[in-house]
Parts: structure tokens; C-alpha cells; sequence
DNA sequence: CTACGGCTTTGAGCGCGCTCGAAGTCAAGG
DNA sequence: CCTTGACTTCGAGCGCGCTCAAAGCCGTAG
């Protein structure tokens, strides 16, 4: 497979391949007869790892030491494992971090629907007898 | 409350207080008779909202539109309320994905727990009749 | 009076993760 | 033969979100 393939095949543009080929994230791809990469199916399972991982909030840097850890050979597992053992913790942490996140964003939510409602019931007081002038609530944040 | 103090209370760097007024995220704040900043504790719970936004991924262009809206007053309820909800559907579907990556995060390190298993069981093995060589398993990414 | 710490502005610089452009090689198709 | 288009390397550039340095002012303590 060339490289404009596995771009197609992975998401990732060719530049970002080669970049990743560059700083040793993805291992050196075989070469054809006129020096053009020629990849392995079987990369695609390693990129949509990488993939996995970036999305998880892991910076290149670490990626990169459990990359050279996977080039020397299974002697590595246990610092591997180490390695997404932290990393897994981080990923929880921050998701219960968004979660809380997701509280206070529902709570300002419903803050800024109270208000519309009672605009709509001032609205509806205003037709029948005319004139009444509510100051809305606070603007806390 | 000056702008060191309020860098100690919130939490961010009194560079960064002043760059997030110079781009329009806090309000110009009130001086004093020398040309100093003299906050007003209030903004501190203004900064907290903008440090969850920016917890939950909020590009700084956005969190901008927000303040814009928050500082034309109460009419823009409704449009802010709408900011919000499309932020809290993008942070749930961030959230989701996070949550994928960590299952898969269990079992690629359940992988590398069972080979360490097997070599244990296999250095036992060794122990009692000497030499067996097993191969590990595969290094499927 | 002086020294000190904390403040002011402006603009430059940085770390990250790409992203792109230039200049050139190569293989297949019309 | 000549064009087309996908590939090669290398280094520069970009968008984001800060972060910091320089040069200078102010007010209080010693």
C-alpha cells in the first residue's frame, strides 16, 4: 500500500504520515524499487492506536516512549503496561473532570431557560393587563 | 483586589489575567489612582465558568463570542443558552469517545497482564524441568 | 533618600502538533 | 515523447494559548 492509501485508509493526511514516520512515531516504511513507502495492512491497527491515544490527551512525547518501547521487542510489556496504566488513570481523571463540568454547564442551562420562561410569562401578563415591567434576575457569570 | 492577589485567588498567572483582558475575555477592569488593576471579587466566579469552558475544550475564539454576548447584557440570553448547548452536545460526544478509548485501554493492558502472566507460569515450568522455551505470544500493535 | 516589590504597557518568543511549499524523481497512459 | 499525478526530502510556517522580557512608574519600609 502507498502512502496516499493508507492517508485515505487511516484519516491521516500523507504529510502527517510522514511527519509521524519523521520523529519515529510510526516505525520506517519499506521502500519500493524507487524509494517510495510501501506499507503492511497491519499498520493500520498501530495508527488507529495512536489515533486512540491522541484522542485521549496523550502528548506526542509519551507516545513516542511507548512507541520506542514496542520497537524493542515484547522484553517491554511490563513498562508498556506501566505506561498505559498511568496514562489510563489520567484519561479517567479527566473524564470525571468533564463530567463535573457537565453539571455546572446543565445547571447555567437551566438557568438561562427559567429566565426565558419568565420572560414569556411577563410577555403573557403584559397582554392581559398591560404595562408591568419585570426587571429580570441576576447576571452571575 | 489587585491583579497579583486575584492571580493567587484564581489561579492563573497575573500574564495570563492581563492577556485574557487584552483579548477581550475578562472585562477591562477598574483602576486605581497609579493606573492599577482593582478587581472586584465577583470576577473570580466569571473566571471559574471560563477555566470549565476551557477544561471542556473550548477554543478561546468561542469562549470570546460568549463574553461578547455576556457583555451585551441580558437580551442575549437565548443566543448564549444556545452556545452552551451545542458546547455541553460536543463535550457528551467527547465524553463518549473518551470512554470507548478507555475499554480499549483496559483491554491492551489485560493483554500485556496475561503475557506476563505466561511467562511467570513458564519461568515456574523452568524451575521444575529446565529449558522449555515458549515463544510469546503476538504483538499485535 | 533609597531600595524594594508589585504594578504598568508593548511586543516578541515558545511549545505543541501539524501543514505546506519547493524542487525533484518516477511510472503509467495517450 | 510528453504529460500527469503520486510520490520523495527538507525546511519553513501556522494557529493556539499562553509566557516572558524590557523599560518604566508607584508606594511603602528602613
Amino acid at each position: 500500500m502507498k502512502i496516499g492509501q493508507l492517508a485515505r485508509r487511516s484519516g491521516l493526511s500523507a504529510h502527517t504520515l510522514r511527519y509521524y514516520e519523521r520523529i519515529g512515531l510510526l516505525p520506517r516504511a519499506d521502500r519500493d524499487g524507487s524509494g517510495q513507502r510501501d506499507y503492511d495492512a497491519s499498520i493500520l491497527i498501530w495508527i488507529e492506536f495512536l489515533r486512540r491515544l491522541k484522542t485521549t490527551g496523550m502528548p506526542i512525547r509519551e507516545m513516542l516512549r511507548y512507541a520506542a518501547l514496542r520497537e524493542r521487542g515484547p522484553a517491554t510489556g511490563a513498562e508498556r503496561r506501566a505506561l498505559l496504566e498511568a496514562h489510563r488513570e489520567t484519561v479517567r481523571a479527566h473524564v470525571a473532570e468533564l463530567q463535573a463540568c457537565l453539571l455546572v454547564l446543565d445547571s447555567k442551562i437551566g438557568g438561562y431557560a427559567d429566565a426565558e420562561q419568565r420572560i414569556e410569562e411577563n410577555d403573557a401578563t403584559e397582554r392581559h393587563h398591560d404595562g408591568k415591567q419585570a426587571g429580570p434576575r441576576a447576571e452571575g457569570a
